[in-house]
RNA sequence: GGGUCGGUGUCCGAGUGGCCAAAGGAAGCAGACUGUAAAUCUGCCGGCUCAGCCUACGGGGGUUCGAAUCCCUCCCGGCCCA
């Protein structure tokens, strides 16, 4: 970052920029301030990894001077955008939308600055606009733009319409229509010229230009990101275990941390780029390191740390890193005492009472309890597989118990289960 | 509204009266090898009081010694027609 290189040119470098409506597109971004939006879609209560290269958008757009306006999409969101589902989405009722809306501003508050004059931030949600139109005046004045015939024809809703199964109602038909008139909403109210977002938002994008054209006969401009893609090529936030939440409730930081940490060579030169402030020239030694001593895991490391930084804190990433570190170790008894408690202090604990650990807990039930396992036959099924591990010590024996003499320093039990799963066990009472 | 095809485990998808907790694939989980990577290999992959039992093939009802499989009905979806 820093204003020796344009917006533009710094996005390019980094592979920010998968498509653009226009070549001025560059200039607007190297110009004078400018009000640009991204849209995001409250369908969760907590915007995960996947997101975080929009935000940083938004935030390297302040950063240049411009306004960024995030839309969280409370009127959108009642609808279901199609682009990139292969099938009708269950609506979600407007309670539950409402409570995500909440918690997705504060998250994106943390990241941009909402008082810095002319470039503060605004975080808008587009339900305020669309709820008030009435469906005359949408009909006459805003679907009369636009033509089925190219709506049609867009790939978000053509793979729908041609799939034999799977059809499109008119409802995620019309999403197209809502977000154009978000643009053109923003356009009028305030000079936003330009929206960004991820390449499968191309169509929607386009068409609120057009609607710009045509109501207002002026030009507006899009920008799209490349989907950044898991090493098996499928998107952030597609299954549930495999999500990254933004949420600490919802995925711990050590999770987190851990997450970019174990990324795969292929990606982290990627992830860097795109989750990470860091710098060029620190960027082409960490790239250098992946190829030349890729076991040591440098740009892993760096990834993992800048990015738990910038969403979790310093504070708490410096404590994760702790906790890795300690918990890989080989030997955790040797530990002393506040090493394990700063390591184990994220991990989720698990209580037993004295009587109970006096008299000894099977290992089957103690997994199953402390959430290691999701049913007793999954556990009994991880620890005869050998996966299940006591203060670090595998333990293989269905029938073996814990008991007061497995409490370690600072009166804990360590249990693990596979190479990355911790519960802390403490005594109660 | 009519016709027609379909609804199977996390997903895709086979099964068309017993041999079905249900082929195959994917995902996931555990192990081995590594670098807390990838690839590869092995095992697991509904639940429980686990050599047995219970719950499951859209919902409900029925036929049958026996049904995911046949019949009725309802719900949901695709396509065609109105």
């Amino acid at each position: 970052m820093g204003d020796d290189v344009g917006l533009y040119e710094e996005m390019m470098s980094r592979g920010l920029i998968a498509q653009v409506t226009d070549e001025r597109v560059a200039e607007i971004l190297d110009g004078s301030s400018i009000s640009a939006y991204i849209g995001f879609d409250p369908s969760a209560d907590s915007l995960h990894v996947g997101h975080l290269v929009q935000i940083f958008n938004l935030r390297r757009l302040q950063e240049h001077g411009h306004r960024p306006i995030a839309v969280a999409g409370g009127g959108t969101g009642l609808i279901g955008d199609p682009s990139g589902k292969s099938e009708e989405r269950n609506l979600l009722d407007s309670e539950v939308l409402s409570q995500n809306l909440i918690k997705i501003r504060a998250q994106l508050s943390r990241f941009l600055d909402f008082d810095c004059g002319e470039s503060s931030a605004l975080v808008l949600n587009n339900a305020d606009w669309l709820g008030k139109i009435s469906l005359i005046d949408y009909l006459r004045d805003v679907a009369k733009h636009f033509s089925v015939n190219q709506m049609v024809a867009k790939d978000s809703v053509k793979s729908r319409l041609n799939e034999r199964e799977q059809g499109i109602s008119f409802t995620e038909f019309s999403y197209m229509l809502l977000q154009s008139y978000d643009f053109l909403h923003l356009f009028d109210n305030f000079a936003c010229r330009l929206q960004m977002g991820a390449s499968d938002q191309w169509g929607n994008i386009t068409s609120g230009i057009e609607l710009i054209r045509k109501m207002r006969q002026q030009a507006a401009y899009g920008l799209t990101t490349p989907l950044v893609l898991k090493a098996d090529g499928t998107k952030f936030g597609k299954s549930e275990s495999g999500t990254i939440w933004i949420d600490p409730e919802k995925t711990s930081p050590y999770q987190f941390y851990q997450f970019f940490l174990r990324a795969e060579d292929e990606v982290v030169g990627g992830y860097l780029r795109s989750f990470t402030w860091i710098g060029e020239d620190e960027l082409s030694e960490l790239d250098l390191a992946t190829a030349e001593q890729a076991s040591k895991r440098l740009a892993q490391s760096a990834l993992a740390e800048a990015v738990t930084e910038i969403v979790h804190g310093p504070e708490m990433a410096r404590k994760v890193q702790v906790a890795a570190r300690a918990l890989f170790s080989e030997d955790i008894l040797s530990l002393s005492p506040d090493v394990l408690e700063m390591a184990i202090e994220d991990a989720p604990v698990h209580y037993v009472s004295a009587d109970a650990l006096a008299r000894g807990v099977g290992v089957v039930d103690l997994f199953y309890a402390a959430g290691l396992a999701n049913s007793k036959s999954e556990s009994r099924k991880v620890i005869a597989q050998g996966g299940a591990y006591v203060n670090n010590s595998r333990v293989s024996d269905i029938e073996a118990s814990v008991s007061s003499g497995d409490l370690i320093v600072g009166g804990v039990v360590l249990l693990r289960r596979g190479k990355k799963d911790y519960v802390v066990v403490r005594v109660r009472g």
